[in-house]
DNA sequence: CTTGGCACTCGGTAGAATCGAGTGCTGACA
DNA sequence: TGTCAGCACTCGATTCTACCGAGTGCCAAG
């Protein structure tokens, strides 16, 4: 489990002295085994503390005045705030991966093939599974894949689909509607141009097109132009959740289970609060610290996985803010590590 | 709401007097609207029906003995068996449209644009937000489309991806991995056959493929196969599950819900449910009726789509077996109807 | 600063009393 | 024979009470 970690002695800001930390995690890990607040007793129990209730019951106090512990009622124990887990995540939680889940990792690992796709949802089952936590997989997108094919097809004289084809193996199709009428001979060129144009390069890098006056170059324009206009992976095809079940089991009120899944209908929002937490820098949002005023019972464990060293997707974890942190921290961690180890063996294939 | 279906004087096997019908009715009306069981004088208040309490109740038993209505406990009102409902549904719910509705959907149908998935997806959030209730859309697959185009793009020398353009702008993907390495020009010699072979075909009618010995047709013949093997639907691209966090509401146990989650995580089992429900030719399945074990608190409504007469995808509702049915069937036949014409629509520009 | 002691608070539980909705039965009536 | 008013009865739900005990805050002594 998480234990005290004496070699971060004063950070920053606010910080408490070693006695108070080893309290706080105490509750923290207490609260989040039993769900019931934690009494100054079972803290003082607590094997690597030599003071009576008393002393712990008079350092509560302190706690709950500076906002790490409150109290559900008079005569009951404290319960950790969202300040509370923070200093937690922060300081105690050390996350260490027991050998049965690294085995499963890499098992999982070694073992997946197929479509960037499949991966990616599979890999949202592996997360939900070992943690009992609802899982968000985010795809690195096509942003740093090669162009492997571009093709126009005609569905109708205003009507193409243009498909494309990507190094990592995967493929897009955009509707294309130019304003006049084009023949098939016409759609062939464009997608010959296209191809000529675009195989080799990838949507990062903005390539020019000539601006000629005719329809096949106003086609191509157009193709160029919707394909450029792709959000990178927010169109959603590489995003995936997984256990969404486990918050009927996480969660106890209805309420909370009704506002949390009506969360994860929306994918796009899921996959920018899962960017706005990794824009901030942060592992772990707890509570009210992500913007989202209905997942304000939750908190989302996140780690990036990248390309190149670039930022290219992400794996979460969603579950009660009184979660497991040091262990989904470490799943979550591991896997990332394993999807970026991935995609670049992939990448270099391709 | 539903009223006496008198025009279904004596359908088949069992079937009740007139009095026991408007009893039976009553009570799953009532029970409908407030998740309560009730009893004979509230059933007896019920408007058409000129009898005493009394005679209520003795009616009661026997529909109880019957397998109609069953009781919580003692001294407590009645409340609707599966067999009860399924009476209900067959001869009593007659569904009608809402002017309002009707509208919703005619207006929905006449602005929605777009992807087939896209409309798909559209359609499952405008029926659970209709109804309140989860909604299943499966799409109609590739089956009836014929194919545009084929490409097989070299990933690496021994991995190629098959991309298929449909008629109806659907777009598949499928790996080919040949036993032995094909060159940049095999593979693009394969690609010009793979096109003159299939482009106009469907994937109902097979194509006869030459079985010559060289690389070129070997990989040929790989294609073709890998893409025959293409279940209709089940694949998944074209199935979407809306308003999946209705099931909070609408259910009362934190384990039903649980279990409800987990079946429509599974979208495969969901399809197959629908289909299974579509093959015995029901529109609604009440309960134990359709084999899932877990969603024995459920009744499904299904409504098939077609294009050409052929099965090609349907729509659903889930709801608690105590859903408004006639709501529920007028507003899944009517989508339907709107998804068929949609597609006739779509497949005559094609 | 620590700690044992102590009075106090207050949620949770158990039991008793009560309520009342709804039943089944019976006997009378048309 | 079917209907129905009357009535005793059942049993879940609600309320009230008492009470327990976990846990607190405070205080005074070490």
């Amino acid at each position: 489990m998480a234990r005290r970690n004496d070699a971060t002695p004063d950070s920053s800001t606010s910080d408490l002295d070693a006695r108070k930390a080893t309290i706080l995690e105490a509750v923290v890990v207490e609260h989040i085994g039993t769900a019931q607040p934690v009494g100054s007793s079972v803290v003082a129990a607590s094997a690597d503390l030599d003071v009576s209730p008393a002393t712990v019951r008079s350092e509560m106090v302190t706690l709950e005045r500076e906002g790490y512990l409150a109290q559900p009622h008079t005569s009951a124990g404290r319960v950790p705030t969202d300040k509370g887990y923070r200093y937690f995540v922060d300081h105690l939680a050390s996350g260490v991966l027991g050998p049965a889940q690294h085995l499963q990792i890499n098992e999982f690992f070694k073992n997946v093939r197929g479509e960037v796709e499949d991966v990616l949802e599979q890999t949202s089952t592996l997360l939900s599974q070992m943690t009992n936590y609802t899982s968000v997989v985010v795809g690195p997108g096509h942003a740093h894949a090669s162009i492997l094919s571009v093709q126009l097809v005609n569905l109708d004289p205003r009507h193409h689909l243009l498909v494309t084809v990507y190094s990592d193996g995967s493929v897009t199709k955009h509707s294309v509607r130019p304003s006049h009428e084009a023949s098939h001979v016409e759609v062939t060129e464009a997608s010959r141009q296209l191809n000529a144009l675009l195989i080799g390069t990838t949507l990062e890098s903005r390539v020019q097109v000539p601006s000629r006056h005719d329809h096949v170059a106003a086609l191509v324009r157009e193709s160029v132009s919707v394909l450029h206009a792709e959000q990178p992976t927010v169109d959603g095809d590489q995003v995936f959740i997984g256990g969404s079940s486990r918050v009927a089991d996480v969660f106890d009120g209805v309420e909370t289970v009704r506002k949390v899944l009506g969360i994860l209908e929306q994918e796009l929002l899921v996959v920018s609060l899962v960017q706005d937490i990794l824009d901030q820098g942060l592992s772990v949002a707890i509570g009210s610290e992500h913007g989202y005023e209905s997942l304000s019972a939750c908190a989302v464990v996140v780690a990036p996985v990248t390309i190149d060293g670039d930022p290219a997707g992400a794996v979460g974890l969603l579950g009660p803010t009184r979660m497991k942190y040091a262990e989904a921290m470490a799943v979550a961690h591991a896997v990332s590590e394993h999807l970026t180890t991935h995609f670049a063996g992939e990448d270099d294939r391709g």
